[in-house]
RNA sequence: GCGGAUGUGGUGAAAUUGGUAGACACGCUAGACUUAGGAUCUAGUGCCGAGAGGUGUGCGGGUUCGAGUCCCUCCAUCCGCACCA
């Protein structure tokens, strides 16, 4: 009988669908563990062969828990509210949620037909009313918390009214304040606060608050019509679309992710992630020491505040540069200057962001007339302008060491200011062609601080402007804090409303806040987002909702949470079954979110954590991120100007475009020539100019997989002709799940082949039959030699060797033909995560109860069976391996030496000198050394 | 510029602690079989060489009896960040 997957893979899908095989529930006393799948966004082009690659890893990994003990909970959804669904809408007129179930539909349909064990009962959908009323209920909190720099926590909002009450605001809280709003606050008593108007309360309160409207520099896209993230700007670009996108100064509600900055840079060293990871992370939230110092103005009242991480050259300073944007410069520019820093400030404002990247080598400043004091030498030191420092980082100000730093440097040099050397530099260096930025040098022209080294240096200086009150320590990170308004319909409404221009949040037993309908999915005339279209749309039927609508990443900072208790209509999910299972033990995804969703929803974690509503503070103990599968392209070459095309290896005599092909029409590289005239009209007279082989063989590119590039492979046509068994054992046998790789279709034969070949073992003449008497020693052997290594591969994930070893396995077992019951059996079982299908079918055929491999154990390995009386020695000569001896495993030392210099062959490579050495590492290798 | 990763046959790759480099598979070459199949089986296949043998893990050096693996220098490719003070 051969091997039908088609039938084979139908009967258990549907099996396990209708005994809901894959159901897991709280009642079990084994261990937990707990595999989670990025989930995806349900686009409108379905599934690729790229997108399962971590899907059927994980999948292993979860069968294989399961198979040595563990309860383990494999749960999936969709990541349902996002752009493409409304420009699709835009364009169409038709709902997203119309689309959106469309395409969650196919995906359904695609992931079933891989056989994976997911509980399909836990799914969840970011963008139905039950699931967002909890993102909306997050919100709440978030609004409703600030963070307690003395605890390092979150803590209720009526906390901090609370210390208001009885002790104003004192310069303690105020540390709280950092991020990209900054917005001066006097200092209050309690009988003040008690006499602001509500108004004014809720306007101080809005600096603390966790999720806060503020004026803040944002990324706006003009064409989407909406602000991004940061991670959702690319080069200046839209991460989606590719449009340019500017900055501007806009009313926002954003996310203080800054007050955790510390928390999350210290939480990566608990984490089991890829270092790539952790170091995109850490460098995204880019901490670095330093000290802020205080340059008092000359003339005028108050100070420059600057930050640097080498207080060390406070000496060197020659001048002082703010940001075009920092507050302080319309006052400091003396008539003289106004026309030209006018002119200045306004050109680099009206410089989108694509444009100041692009012009980096560009110096370019303006001088505002004015002087502020160096702390120290009270010598005047000239303020100037210019665009390379940055508002939103550090204080918007600097102050320039142009011997010590290469920026100021050629600032100085431009506009001839002073350069002050106070480091003596440890080897040769020319300051007439650049700064000595080196951490390392004695100091000098640097009064007390003289003889010292930089590193002690810093350090006395830090300890000397904090003495004299010009300054402090300081930390600073890079990290902004994360928009979180979209101007789109297709999204979380933020369950907010407006009494005159202060946001109240909605009672709480109103939520979920339901998405409204509206007539189009655009602005509306007056520029409001598209929920302004919603007239009616009022809380109370007189106040205005807010407008905006919640990021792409609010649904997925806290869907693994959800995951635990899918259904409950009263928590967020009960603590009980938070409390059992705990947080992911293995996530599988793309590399791709590493300072988009990894870092949200790791602030989310611990946000919640703070609050008591879960125990664990990172939500994914470890990760394994899965390479990407890039497609192979094929091109036809067009001569230009005509319809005919040149096959790849001819195409250098000609005059030619390459044009991408669709890859089904290809096999081999060679083109389907009927196929390609069918394909598009505009081909359908097209000419070919063959190899002398009479084919037309196109050209190739590894690129990544894509619509436009016409080299999408989908799983859908791969599972029809080879089967999911074969498809899911492909993907794993195609190299590291960590690496990315070309996708390759020519190689499936192979691991078809091989499930074709073991499905063999159990058929005899056509017809099933295994044996029952006890094996042979080497079938044995054979056996859990196998269950070793596969049991190996798996806790480290390598699951391309793993299907190595089950094809080393099978060939031995085709080759001394081994159809025994006591082999095939545990066999069976260690191919279940791999194969489920043709292991279920087997298994049956076995005798067993169907369905019941999954509660099978795994095998576990025996080493008495791999116990051999001899080990054949690799014979090396200096290091090159000549010949093998056998030899039985109890010679000692002695014996071995004795035996191997006995050898014919010893003698011919000895050719007749003595060996100087000889080296034996017992059941290794003998080295001798001439 | 900073940080991370990766360089092994015609191809995807393996070698877990320094111990037989290239397992497994694709492809290719030759052959067998046949209800002519996207079937199955046999032999070969790093490179040079008829062979003995030589040589070989990006380049160059080092440590070691022994290096793909450890150390140093350089090169290339990919990814992330980037006027971050």
């Amino acid at each position: 009988m051969e091997y039908r997957f088609q039938e084979i893979e139908k009967k258990w899908q549907h099996f396990w669908k209708i005994n809901q095989t894959y159901r897991v529930d709280e009642t079990s006393t084994k261990p937990t563990f707990y595999v989670l799948d990025m989930f995806p966004y349900p686009s409108g082009a379905g599934l690729h062969v790229g997108h399962p690659l971590g899907y059927i890893a994980s999948d292993i990994f979860a069968r294989y828990k399961k198979h040595i003990g563990f309860n383990v909970l494999h749960p999936m959804g969709y990541d349902s509210f996002g752009l493409p669904a409304e420009q699709y809408a835009i364009q169409t007129g038709q709902h997203p949620a119309k689309t959106t179930i469309e395409n969650i539909d196919r995906y359904r349909e695609q992931l079933d037909k891989l056989g994976f064990n997911y509980d399909w009962s836990r799914e969840i959908r970011t963008s139905s009313p039950a699931y967002y009323k909890w993102t909306q209920w997050i919100f709440m909190q978030l609004f409703n918390s600030w963070y307690n720099p003395i605890t390092n926590k979150a803590a209720s909002i009526n906390e901090l009214i609370n210390e208001f009450e009885k002790q104003g605001l004192s310069a303690v809280s105020l540390s709280a304040l950092h991020g990209g709003i900054e917005t001066e606050i006097t200092p209050f008593s309690a009988s003040e606060w008690a006499t602001f108007t509500e108004q004014k309360q809720q306007e101080i309160l809005m600096n603390f608050r966790l999720a806060y409207l503020g004026e803040s520099y944002v990324n706006w896209c003009p064409v989407l019509g909406t602000v991004l993230a940061n991670d959702e700007v690319v080069n200046g670009l839209s991460e989606r679309g590719g449009h340019p996108v500017e900055r501007k100064l806009l009313k926002q509600w954003s996310m203080r992710i800054t007050a955790y900055a510390q928390r999350l840079l210290d939480g990566l060293d608990g984490v089991d992630w890829f270092d790539s990871i952790k170091e995109t992370q850490r460098n995204w939230i880019g901490r670095s020491e330093g000290a802020s110092v205080h340059f008092p103005l000359l003339n005028h009242e108050g100070s420059i505040e600057v930050f640097t991480t080498r207080p060390d050259t406070l000496f060197g300073v020659s001048f002082l540069t703010l940001a075009p944007e920092h507050e302080l410069v319309n006052q400091l520019t003396t008539d003289e200057q106004r026309a030209a820093v006018a002119t200045y400030v306004s050109t680099s404002k009206n410089r989108s962001e694509r444009e100041r990247m692009a012009d980096v080598n560009t110096i370019s400043g303006v001088f505002t007339g004015s002087y502020a004091t160096h702390p120290f030498t009270k010598e005047p030191i000239p303020i100037w302008v210019g665009d390379y420092v940055l508002v939103g980082y550090g204080t918007g100000a600097v102050m320039a060491v142009p011997a010590h730093d290469e920026r100021d440097y050629k600032f100085a040099t431009h506009f001839s200011l002073a350069i002050k050397q106070v480091i003596s530099p440890t080897s040769d260096h020319d300051f007439s062609t650049g700064a000595w930025t080196e951490k390392s040098g004695t100091m000098i022209n640097s009064d007390f601080l003289n003889g010292l080294s930089v590193t002690e240096a810093v350090k006395r200086m830090i300890s000397d402007i904090a003495e004299h009150g010009y300054g402090s320590k300081r930390i600073n990170y890079r990290l902004r804090d994360a928009v979180f308004g979209r101007q789109r319909y297709w999204g979380e409404p933020i369950p907010v409303y407006f009494k005159g221009d202060l946001p109240y949040l909605i009672p709480a037993d109103q939520l979920p806040l339901d998405l409204p309908e509206v007539d189009k999915y655009l602005p509306t005339e007056d520029g409001d987002p598209p929920l302004g279209r919603a007239t009616h749309w009022k809380f109370e039927e007189v106040y205005e909702y807010e407008k905006s609508t919640m990021p792409g990443w609010a649904g997925s900072s806290w869907y693994f949470i959800r995951y635990l208790d899918p259904s409950n209509e009263l928590q967020l999910a009960s603590p009980e079954k938070i409390a059992y299972w705990g947080n992911v033990d293995l996530y599988m995804g793309g590399a791709e979110h590493a300072t988009g969703h990894l870092l949200y929803s790791r602030f989310w974690c611990k946000f919640l954590h703070d609050l008591g509503i879960v125990p664990f503070d990172e939500p994914f103990k470890k990760m394994i991120n899965q390479g990407m599968i890039l497609g192979r392209s094929s091109f036809v070459y067009r001569v230009v100007g005509e319809q005919t095309f040149v096959s790849a290896g001819l195409k250098d005599s000609y005059d030619t475009t390459p044009i991408h092909v669709d890859i089904s029409l290809v096999n081999n590289d060679e083109l389907d020539l009927e196929g390609f005239k069918a394909w598009r009209s505009e081909y359908k007279d097209a000419s070919f100019i063959l190899e002398s082989s009479g084919v037309y063989l196109c050209g190739h590119e590894v690129e990544k997989m894509s619509k436009s590039k016409y080299n999408v492979q989908t799983p859908d046509e791969l599972v029809d002709r080879f089967g999911a068994d074969t498809l899911r054992m492909y993907e794993m046998f195609l190299g590291p799940v960590e690496q990315s790789k070309p996708w390759d279709t020519k190689g499936i034969t192979g691991v078809h082949g091989f499930l074709k070949k073991y499905w063999r073992l159990f058929h005899l003449d056509g017809t099933f039959e295994v044996n029952e008497t006890t094996p042979t020693k080497e079938h044995f052997k054979t056996l859990h030699k196998t269950i070793r290594k596969i049991r190996e591969d798996l806790d480290r994930f390598s699951f391309n060797t793993g299907v190595s070893n089950f094809m080393i396995c099978v060939n031995e077992l085709t080759e001394s033909k081994c159809n025994s019951r006591q082999i095939l059996e545990p066999l069976t079982v260690l191919l279940a995560p791999y194969a489920p299908h043709i292991t279920e079918e087997l298994w049956e055929k076995l005798g067993h109860e169907p369905g019941s491999l999954y509660e099978a154990a795994y095998p576990e390995f025996n080493p008495d069976y791999l116990i051999e009386s001899d080990y054949e020695y690799p014979v090396s000569f200096n290091g090159k391996m000549r010949f093998k001896v056998s030899l039985p495993v109890s010679l000692s030392i002695e014996e071995i030496q004795a035996t191997i210099l006995s050898q014919a062959e010893t003698i011919k490579w000895l050719e007749g000198k003595a060996p100087k050495k000889v080296i034996i590492v017992p059941g290794k290798i003998v080295n001798v050394v001439i």
